[in-house]
DNA sequence: AAAAAAATTAGAATAATTCTAATATTGACA
DNA sequence: TGTCAATATTAGAATTATTCTAATTTTTTT
């Protein structure tokens, strides 16, 4: 990465979503996608922020997260119908989701392979295909 | 379907899964059970279950649900990250899933398939599979 | 029939998310 | 650089789905 000026490469990826580069969004851009993949919801991003001393209401960081999706920067995924898990990996790929603890853990594209999906209903094209598998703890005493 | 004892059927499926018999699960369990497989909401039934002059609080709604779905009765279909949907179809099936409308169809099991799924993680095991293809309209102008 | 166990209920509580409408920041351009 | 319109942010209220609570009713057992 390029230290000598650490925020370019945030602010441009705003700047090509259309995006002002606002200090709330640069700083939540970066916690993103700075760093590796990963899985978040706007309740562990917002306190991630105010852990790192970024004043940041949660109507925005739901605003932003919601941007940020429409953009294509994240992508959401929908394995608990209570609350919203957002990406950061956007290269194809599924998920295991522990219903216990509700941890997420990808899963490589390839090492899933769908077959013979069938056509979009008519009037309808596919925008996505969701693979989860579901976890549950492996108690055997 | 035998019309002589007409809520035979349901009592046995309800008395299997060890659940009293009682008039509002029996109410609930035969708006689900008789007739063709379905897809709906604790809100929908609720109101279902109203139209139909049935007593029943969202609660009780909610309850039964629940106890359906421990009992494997139904299936819990997590398309939507702020509402859950449940199935009656128990056969091994995925779904396609229109976002704007909120409509869902099923897809046969043999319709997709799924290859090289990868080990689960040590110390659990895989609970379900589940494939959603999400639709969005075709609006070729 | 009485007692115990389980189910149902209305309405309050909770949790995630969205809305509102007031204030602040930004970017364009004079 | 200062002004202004457009956009963003905010606190807190509102909304929505769901769960909880504790009282009442129903069901089963004795």
């Amino acid at each position: 990465m390029d230290n000598r000026r650490p925020y370019s490469g945030v602010i441009d990826i705003l700047k090509q979503a259309g995006l002002r580069p606002t200090s709330q969004r640069l700083a939540l851009a970066r916690l993103l996608f700075e760093g590796a993949d990963r899985h978040i919801t706007a309740e562990m991003l917002h306190a991630e922020a105010t852990a790192a001393n970024i004043r940041v209401s949660v109507a925005t960081v739901y605003n932003a997260l919601h941007q940020f999706r429409r953009a294509g920067l994240l992508r959401e995924i929908v394995v608990d119908s209570q609350r919203a898990y957002f990406d950061t990996n956007l290269a194809r790929h599924h998920h295991f989701y522990r219903e216990d603890t509700g941890a997420l853990e990808d899963i490589r594209g390839d090492a899933v392979e769908i077959a013979q999906v069938p056509a979009a209903p008519k009037g309808t094209r596919v925008q996505q295909v969701d693979v989860v598998i579901r976890l549950a703890p492996d108690d055997l005493t």
